[in-house]
DNA sequence: GCGTATCGTGCAGTTGCGTGCAATGTCAAT
DNA sequence: ATTGACATTGCACGCAACTGCACGATACGC
């Protein structure tokens, strides 16, 4: 195995788990700790990790702590949050994926909207909870503790039982070559299932997703039938996704 | 456990409560309470909250508001729920009902804990979001709001894949001829399927539910290993469900 | 005022960390 | 084929961090 692959497996782990034990990564590797110590030294210094005593956690913003990235930037995933929210008309099914922004999306639908949700995501079911016209649906599987969302076949299976008008689909990259992506294996099957059983899918993309890359590819970039963005999104940001006939919609 | 997660507990611990105590929290890391008074100091130290006698409080003057205090004396919930975490053995698979009482449990369980938590509750999921160790499946299906949990068909199919070794369950009522009842059939059913799964079935049941019967059945008494009761509850009360050899802990 | 619980400090054992150094492997130029 | 520059890895050593225990001091409840 080659240094740079072991360095983008450790950085897999952390984003999966949320925290990485340097004696664990050293026994999984069959290497010594200081090998992996040094490569934690190396990926801290590049800004990919934060070092701290026994291993190592998720650097700066996004840390484990899916609470904590919850309360980062309200404002601008509401915004966005709230013109996707108001998309769903009554009777309609949804798909609501997980993460912070598609919480904010749950928070944002009128408390009088009778509509249907689907989610994999019990963070957004307990936000659903006080909407007294909303019937939800809960899909299940194995926890993926940092997104809060389920994932594996269970899931896959439970979603092929959907139809939806709407997913509104959350993502960590938007980009019209490399198409739509995630720092998560799992979850961009996962995603890329429900995009399969949704009449349209609406991604929401908050400025630093737009022209972005990550790992794992959930589809290409014209899976998505419509892009939300901020407002002040400039139109040079979002020319090549347009040009693929992807809606636009500015906040 | 990284030390760094384990101060970030027990602020975000703080966040939630409004206040921590040291001997509980030393309790439920396992770790002593030196260690702990060590990570109130140097927090404190640092500003992020305010050492008092016995543990800390919040260093801003905002305190929890209403809802979260409401929290704090759930003292006849969890002394059940303690009881009930205790029973938890590292590697095992066990069930977590839906219900306050069940929150209740996932909240007590050790942060060290590894174990598998299979439960169809998104409140139980959103609570052993940071427990480190714990493996959640989520049983999905159609959410039914009263309790919070998910039911019906689908939840039931997917009970059929579990094999647990514990089950604990929530009840509104335990009688030794009326057998296990609650308030909604699709609950029962739930409640049943799991029952069929776990080698076995540990009853909750605060003392209002003792000898008291709901409209719709789960099952015989008998259905359940165990009844876990609070510590003055009187011997009368339990004598008829012993007779059975369901075996009665006090907390 | 007194008993008990909690606190702070010093100490020791364990674990993890960083640096320097040597061994090995790779690659390119000679 | 040989040589030298370089990267990678493991090992040894001293140092720092973490943790638990013991002891005396302090605060709280009755």
């Amino acid at each position: 195995m080659l240094t740079t692959q072991r360095k983008q497996v450790i950085l897999s782990r952390l984003h999966r788990d949320g925290q990485v034990v340097a004696k664990a990564l050293s026994e999984e590797f069959g290497l010594s700790e200081d090998t992996i110590r040094r490569d934690l030294r190396e990926l801290a210094a590049e800004g990919h990790l934060q070092r701290v005593h026994g291993g190592a956690l998720p650097a700066s913003p996004a840390t484990g702590d899916f609470v904590q990235r919850q309360a980062i930037n309200p404002a601008d995933k509401s915004s966005i949050a709230r013109r996707a929210a108001w998309m769903v008309q009554p009777g309609q099914v949804v798909i609501l994926d997980g993460g912070t922004t598609c919480v904010c999306v749950a928070r944002e639908l009128p408390l009088s909207l009778a509509a249907t949700v689907v989610t994999h995501s019990p963070s957004v079911a307990v936000e659903l909870m006080n909407h007294p016209h909303i019937e939800v649906i809960l899909i299940g599987g194995r926890l993926f503790k940092h997104s809060m969302v389920s994932v594996g076949a269970a899931t896959i299976q439970a979603i092929a039982d959907i139809r939806a008008d709407f997913y509104f689909m959350g993502v960590t990259g938007v980009h019209a070559d490399a198409g739509l992506s995630t720092g998560d294996l799992e979850e961009a099957l996962v995603k890329r299932a429900f995009a399969a059983r949704a009449a349209e899918v609406v991604v929401l993309a908050s400025r630093e997703k737009i022209n972005a890359a990550s790992p794992f590819v959930i589809g290409p970039a014209t899976m998505a039938t419509t892009v939300v963005v901020e407002r002040d999104t400039p139109a040079s940001a979002t020319n090549d996704l347009a040009a693929l006939g992807i809606g636009i919609v500015r906040t």
